[in-house]
DNA sequence: TGCTGTGAAACCGTTCACAGCT
DNA sequence: AGCTGTGAACGGTTTCACAGCA
């Protein structure tokens, strides 16, 4: 029961907004616990650094929300925004690859909050498998695959794996069903019919990074 | 001697640009090791997945680098572009937080390739100063930071502390002298004068994949 | 002929400005 | 009076289309 009824579309959400919405909601949860009650578009703005007719935008897309003349009540914005956006409920992530990466995504917060919570890390390594991360993260055979992520209803998959595996982890993972992936390895993967790809290149940021760095002042 | 001179202005790079032309040097790097001699825009524009008339437009950003009615001549424009961007030097970065987050990084090859190098790694915990990475790279005490950049050359300080601790921590990394910033705390840092931040923010990569993902066909 | 480099056109996202509501 | 929601203006980026060249 994770309220699909009547669900606005998400479509026609470029990734920008998608990422100034997350960050809204996540402004909005700092705003409930310090008590906040109701909050308007340039106060929100003034939190996010954007402009607040982007806000006011970006939560068109979606429906309607505020009161005018007041703004917008914090907690029930919330609420119904974590439900539109899917983050109101948890989601099984799984991770490919028990290197160092790896585990240490399978272990952090970053990975294991309200929305999300990883139950399993795969690696071809037969001396991994069997064992646990830090936290007790299981990790299983990457020939597993398929039925693990049928078994623990995982939705997503996340790559730490060599860029020579990141191809075929990627096939695995998006025959295996899970709808989207993570990919930390500094390689193209798929496109695949029903699994949305999201690159997270470290190197590229890094370079990237470099490169727009103000050549020193010499 | 780094090729400094005559060096096109870097500015006017839109962040998407800059990502684009890291790919198209990394792709150049794969056809000169498959021995391709020459390649096309459109050859590239295939490989990339991106319009071929981008690729001459970002590369135009930069000078003039084809053949007409031949195309580009692979070793030359890597050779170029690595020079213009930057990237034909190895840079020194050092990573603030020796959590396993922090120490995956500093182990990994994405951060010690042909442009970068990890050199130390800094935390506030006692028991872990004095220690190394697996792979061997130095912990440091945090309150060294100043002396280390400098002592180091670094230029480029990773973020991979908790976020309650990332302000202070950026703080510090931009007093002592960093270019650049490459933030995997789930907060706002900054900004610094003279100091690019670039965020990596992994629960909102996490957060952004899950909203995109095409609602499951109930 | 086939390609690069580039002005012009189309497209998209952001910002402005205001009508309408409380 | 102050705010939301939104049509219109703006600015930037992407794509098209072609002139110029090997």
């Amino acid at each position: 029961m994770t309220s699909a009824a009547s669900r606005p579309r998400r479509e026609g959400l470029s990734e920008a907004a998608t990422h100034r919405l997350s960050l809204l909601l996540r402004s909005l949860g700092v705003l409930e616990a310090e008590g906040v009650d109701t909050i308007s578009s340039p106060g929100l703005a003034q939190r996010l650094g954007v402009n607040a007719a982007q806000i006011r935008k970006d939560l068109a897309h979606l429906g309607e929300f505020g009161v005018r003349g007041v703004g917008y009540h914090v907690a029930d914005l919330r609420a119904r925004l974590g439900a539109i956006l899917g983050l109101d409920r948890v989601r099984v992530v799984v991770i490919v690859g028990a290197g160092h990466l790896g585990q240490a995504l399978a272990d952090s917060k970053n990975f294991n909050g309200e929305s999300f919570r990883v139950d399993a890390l795969f690696d071809v390594d037969g001396r991994k498998v069997g064992g646990r991360s830090r936290t007790g993260v299981p990790i299983r055979h990457t020939g597993t695959l398929r039925a693990s992520v049928e078994e623990l209803g995982a939705e997503i998959g996340v790559l730490a794996v060599p860029p020579e595996s990141a191809e075929a982890a990627a096939r695995a993972l998006a025959e295996a069903g899970v709808r989207g992936i993570l990919n930390f390895a500094p390689a193209t993967v798929g496109p695949f019919a029903g699994t949305t790809v999201k690159n997270v290149d470290l190197t590229l940021s890094l370079e990237t990074l470099a490169i727009q760095l103000t050549p020193a002042a010499t």
